[in-house]
Formats: structure tokens, C-alpha cells, sequence
DNA sequence: GGCATTCATTGATCTCGATCAAGGAAAGCG
DNA sequence: CGCTTTCCTTGATCGAGATCAATGAATGCC
């Protein structure tokens, strides 16, 4: 359990630049809410306004809405990621705890508005709108042109990365989303996730444990299964 | 036919500030480079580092090479966009001149460096990218979670928005893209695209003149095809 | 303006992943 | 610790869209 001061330092060493005035710092932590939530909650937050939201503890799903019953999950994020939630427009999005999280959120254009001279701030922003976009296209690619293993292959991939554990040169993931979280972030059903994933296992590129234990056995293998280039030679 | 001056100061408007100081705003131009493409022609640059693009005429496509003869289309730029390249990842990316095209491209690196201290250019560029991230979702949700008649009339009422003609409450497009990139953009084959085209046309929402006219004769039809959430009352 | 080429449409069939349906294994709780 | 619930896995079948194939309509070129 953090407290709100803890957490909103921690979000200002991401996002605030150092050299900001204890004056500025104020009115953005004035602008700033914490919540906790537990698994499975949803964040409330006025829709009709983007949103800037901090994981401070835990891990969040961001889902649009497509239609009754379709959920796309857009995003996974994870603490220490800034992620912006784009207002109520097509969609309506919703942010979801995956496991007991702490979230410190605030309005968008309020931000812009107090960080309009502030190039540091900016440019931290610029930053991680650049790499949220970077993966989105990612998704984009996997979602439009790859079938069901390579999208599985490319998520295990995706997640080693952003949440992997290393030790004796072996990489482990310890997943805080269910099978049908994944399932709705890669555009397949539960069913299909869960054969990729033992297909993967026959084949010995992954060992699993439990629901959410995953070892990544075979990396170079891995990659070709994700449908990756090969690396020029 | 534009010249890079021309071109340049364009570009300036939308991104760089008024109160630039000349010898920045030399600094910046001397970054760019500009490029006239002939349609199907493909854009030469390092790919190994982040391009910025500003679309001074025509329109092009971003393509991402999945692996061979399986290319997504991950956006779509018009006259005046202002876009970003990825470096070559996991996927190597081209942009390719729908309609003959000017292009002025710049390093992103040395164009961050460049904006460091510069709130002005960085808010731009970072609303740009907001956009840009917030399309590249969209498009997320449609191909992850949306049929071929739903991905269809979304890409059709998107075009609507961003290059669509209105003239007596009709809204007309000449779409400069083929069935092949409007396929590659969503997921699906031409010969899907085709078909949903025509139903759609069966169906009285959409009428088409040739191959690249189409006029959208029901819009709120249109939006119900596209499986949107019903406007909340 | 006729011819050739490319692109779009339409039809027939096939396939991957969705859907339907049952078990089986974890985790939560008394 | 056993029971319940939830989640995951595996199997059988179905269907939307891919693929294969042929025809038809625009556009470009001489």
C-alpha cells in the first residue's frame, strides 16, 4: 500500500522534469487522484476526458468496448508505465485492475495545459506516447496479417520483455492476465489461446506451471514462431 | 510541383513555432529533404533510425512487412499529415506514394535534439502523435474484434473524416488507395473487400462511380455497419 | 479509338479459428 | 481438508473469410 505523496513523486520522476517549481509541482498534484483498486475492479474516471493515468502498484488492462459482449483489450500496463485513455468517442474504454493495483490519474488537457511551457514534461510525454504508439502498430501488424500461434508466440514474446525474469539464462513469466485477457488482446477466443499455448509446449518452446507460470525454453525458436524477420545477416 | 522552401515553411506551420528564432528554424531545415514520388514508388531512407514525414502533396501509405508477401498497411497519410517511420524492429517498415507525392523527411533523433528546449514544437509533435495513437487504436479494436462488413464501413466512414467531399448533405470520396491497400490496411483479402463493397452497395448505404468514387448515401446506416456503440441518448 | 494490361467483381471450394460441449485442474472458502 | 467455483484444456463441429478460378470493367498506351 502506497500512500499518495510516495506515488505521485515516483510519477513526477517519470513524467515532471527536476528543475520544475515547487509552485507548478503543486498544481499538478492538485490535478492528480489516486485510487486503488482490487483484481477485476474498473478504474472510474470521467469519460468524456482523457485521461493520463500512472500504475503505481500493480497491473492494469485498458479494453474498448467494440459491442455488446466483444471486448478488445488495447493495451497491458504494468507499474512504473504512464498510458493515456483517449476519451469516450466510437468506444468507450475502460481501465481494469489484473491484479490489486494503485492508479494515479489525471485529466489530460489539464496536463497539456500546465506542462505548455514545460519542454522536460513534454518531451517525457512525447516519449511515452511514442512508445505506446510504437506498440499499438505492433499490435496492429500481429492483429491484421498473423495467425494464431505467431500472435500467441508474439504476445509470450512481448510480455517476456516488459515483465520477464531472468535467471540461469532462462526467461520466466509470471502472468497477471487470464487466458481470456489474452485472448481479447490478440483477437482469438480462450479456446484457441489455450491450444496455441500447448502446441508451443509440445514443441518444447515454452514449459508451463500453474495458470500463470511460463518458462520460455527456446527463444530463437520463439521468434520464428512469431512470424519475426530473421535478422539480416 | 512544390519547391522545398515552400514545402519546408508548410511544414514549419503546423509543427514548428512562429516565434522560432531564424537560425533554429535553418537548423531544422537543414534536417529535412525533400522527396517527390511517383505513385507505387517507395520512400529511400536509413531505416535504421526513426523518420519524421510531412506530406507536402498526395498521399501515402505506411507499410509494415510481416514476413514475405504478408504486408500490413498500418496508416494512411494526406496532404499535410505529419507522420512518424518507426525504426526497423521487428518488422521493417516502408511508405509507399499512393498518388504522386512530396514528402519532406527528417531524422526524429535530431529533430527531438533540436526541440529539447522547445514546448512549442514538442506540444505539436505530441498531439500529433496523440492522434496518430489514437487512430492506430481504432484500428486496433476494428481488426481485432470486427467482421469484414463492420472493418469495411469503419475504414469507409473513416475516409469520410479525413479526405471526404460534402456537397448537398452527401458526402463523396475519391479514394486514391485499390481494393489491395484497402484490404492490406484491414486485415482481410481483396476479394473480401470486394464483396463487402458490394453488399454494402446492395444495401443502399453506399453508392460507387468506377473504382475509386464512392458516395455514402445512409451515414447513420453506414455507422450502424460499422458496429459502433449507439450515440447514448 | 482500339488494344492490352491491370484491377475489380463474382462464384466455388477449402481452411483456420470460432463455437458448442465436456472434462479436468487450480484456486478460494467454509 | 473437502467442497465449490472458476478457469483452463481438449474434442467435435461449424462458419466467416481465404483461396482458387474465371469473367468483367477501367485505365493506359500506341
Amino acid at each position: 500500500m502506497t500512500n499518495f505523496p510516495e506515488a505521485f513523486d515516483r510519477f513526477a520522476l517519470q513524467i515532471l522534469s527536476a528543475d520544475l517549481s515547487d509552485e507548478a509541482h503543486r498544481r499538478f498534484q492538485s490535478l492528480a487522484r489516486m485510487t486503488a483498486l482490487e483484481k477485476d475492479r474498473v478504474l472510474d474516471f470521467d469519460d468524456t476526458r482523457a485521461q493520463l493515468v500512472f500504475v503505481a502498484r500493480g497491473a492494469t488492462k485498458l479494453v474498448a468496448h467494440a459491442s455488446e459482449s466483444r471486448d478488445q483489450i488495447v493495451a497491458f500496463h504494468f507499474v512504473g508505465d504512464v498510458f493515456s485513455i483517449p476519451e469516450r468517442d466510437n468506444y468507450s474504454y475502460s481501465v481494469c485492475a489484473l491484479t490489486d493495483c494503485e492508479l494515479l490519474s489525471l485529466p489530460a488537457a489539464e496536463v497539456l495545459d500546465l506542462a505548455a511551457n514545460e519542454a522536460r514534461i513534454l518531451s517525457h510525454l512525447l516519449h511515452n506516447t511514442t512508445v505506446s504508439l510504437q506498440r499499438c502498430r505492433e499490435k496492429t501488424i500481429a492483429l491484421g496479417r498473423k495467425t494464431a500461434v505467431e500472435r500467441v508466440a508474439v504476445f509470450l514474446l512481448a510480455m517476456a520483455d516488459r515483465i520477464g525474469l531472468e535467471h540461469g539464462g532462462l526467461i520466466s513469466l509470471d502472468l497477471p492476465m487470464s487466458r481470456r485477457d489474452i485472448a481479447e488482446s490478440l483477437g482469438l477466443t480462450i479456446e484457441t489461446v489455450s491450444r496455441q499455448i500447448s502446441l508451443l509446449r509440445e514443441g518444447g518452446l515454452i514449459a508451463t506451471a500453474g495458470r500463470s507460470g511460463i518458462a520460455l525454453r527456446d527463444m530463437a525458436g520463439l521468434r520464428a514462431s512469431a512470424g519475426y524477420l530473421h535478422e539480416a545477416a
